[in-house]
DNA sequence: AATGAATGAGGCTTCATTCAT
DNA sequence: TATGAATGAAGCCTCATTCAT
């Protein structure tokens, strides 16, 4: 019951936001009532914590299990963008939720939500700082905003991208690889 | 007194959220009343339609004017880029609660908004599309993902770029430009 | 301008009724503004009572008149079934307004119109009065409730009468007139 | 407690008027709380329907009642008379809010009324058609008239009618039946 | 493990009214 | 004679949460 609570939460969440889904809208959509939400999860915040750790935690793994691959560091950026692209298709519903409502975590919850979020960034940072040293990638570039604008553009397609429409997710990682690669010139 | 409430409103809105900020700390910061409010705004989505409009029609006029320069795609690419930027330092908060806020419209203000989005959308296609057939970018990209990628990385730094920090809006801009067109490697 | 918006309130009144017709429906059917209202009026309540004073004063004058005639009692119900009917087609709206809202005026307005249509009633009561003392009626009758039959038959025309209809205002006089004088055996 | 809140409900609605009665006067007068009532009713207007569907769906079931007895149509009309009459006794304050508030139904629900009402008059003015085709009545009378002038007098009573004041219920239906039958003359 | 009744705070909105100009 | 800005009280409704069963 309680994975299947979060799971249609997730779905309401993503459609019509946090804010604007009510205990009430979960329950009904699941047949059972109020008081069995309560019976699971202690409050609605503790519910989207839920949520977004079981986002991030699945995430920070799988980038860790690229990061100790043996391979070059050109390689595990494009296998890192494929990452967060694929997931769309998979998770879709997960992280659209996880970059939109992190604000109505309380204080405590989000500190440490943001926490991850930024062991993912550096670690993505690492892998640009690491190929600039092994002269993969050019010189003089700014690891942290470079680092910014790979996340910018992956996250970016959660506002967009439709898995069932004209273009395949591993495409897609391919041609953003690509960019991020050999720029447009 | 208009002015006024749209102004603060849009801090409000970005410091907590659209859902967040009721009309009673709206009128409460201004030290007005809730009639007021109402006498400006016929209802709180109004008023966020306003912001809206104000934003994006902002954009599109200045995207319009520097379409229009006898300039090469390359470096209309970058004063577009520039152009989303530094926006931020300027407009910051009302860009935040324009690519946050937007599913609070009704069905009817979020299609015209969508509309404009799209156009502005559109025209940056449209500068990758001259460009290659102009030969000043790489045959064989697809203009819109590239579209959708450039606005990524902009409208993501609406997410942690801070124009009081480390980094200028000029530099940012300047390295994005670079990142786009030259990529990493 | 006075007589304007007592007539437009009163069409106002009638379709959507007294609590549900604001004070700003009335001036923008006009084109006017709030100020201008309470320029004539000094409320809300002031307005209804002019119109309620409006109509049952005209309604006093027209039963007094056919009162003092030189006919029979008979004839004398006759004409007030006809005044009372008939009005609908000429003040329709009006009328309706008297006999929902009486409930919006003040103790102290509501108690002088209150005294009004009962000295209405009153008057009716004593034609049948004066007709059962003059043989023109039957013995054993009580004016007071056959007053009250009267008045239920012609006020409930108001509920659903069409003057524009299948059937005139004169007509339907007849029928009442003949109805309360002969009954349907 | 849905029971309750709809009987307390009805008697203060009968004594302001539906638009004048707030939930809060209703919630307080139980002694419980504005979440309880929309427990119960999903808005004030459902509240409102629950009530005239109580009334008239009573009303209509002891007509019918009525329709079927194998009695003359005379009596027939005479016991309907007396069922509007006496109702005022008992379920008074139920009648004048169905006869007063029909306005506050939205369209929904007015329309379903509105045809629950038809049928009771349409059932009436049957009685009379029969009655004048077997010669029990006059020949030459509108049955949808008299009908009309029939529900007049008797729904009237419920704007003056005070059953603990000088005549009883029954005396003022014979009353009624009478004049109804054989007129003043 | 789950229900259903109840709470109370707060949200958006409407509205009659006032008043300086 | 009329305007327009502002008020403040009240209204309907939603919702997360609690708790006895």
């Amino acid at each position: 019951m309680k994975a299947e609570i979060k799971q249609k939460s997730i779905l309401l969440f993503e459609e019509k936001g946090f804010s604007e889904t009510s205990i009430q809208d979960i329950v009904e959509a699941l047949g059972v009532t109020k008081g069995t939400f309560y019976y699971y999860f202690s409050s609605k915040e503790q519910l989207l914590m839920d949520i977004h750790l079981g986002y991030i935690d699945d995430l920070l793994n799988r980038q860790e299990k690229i990061q100790q691959k043996q391979i070059s560091n050109r390689e595990k950026l494009t296998q890192l963008i494929a990452l967060l692209i694929t997931d769309i298709a998979k998770h879709g519903p997960s992280g659209k939720v996880f970059f939109r409502e992190m604000r109505h975590l309380g204080e405590e919850n989000a500190f440490q939500v943001k926490g991850k979020r930024e062991k993912f960034r550096k670690n993505l940072e690492k892998i640009i700082m690491d190929g600039i040293v092994q002269k993969e990638f050019r010189q003089g570039l700014d690891p942290d905003i470079i680092a910014f604008a790979i996340l910018g553009v992956a996250n970016w397609s959660y506002q967009w991208f439709n898995p069932s429409g004209g273009i395949t997710a591993d495409r897609l990682a391919d041609i953003y690889s690509d960019l991020i690669l050999n720029g447009i010139v």
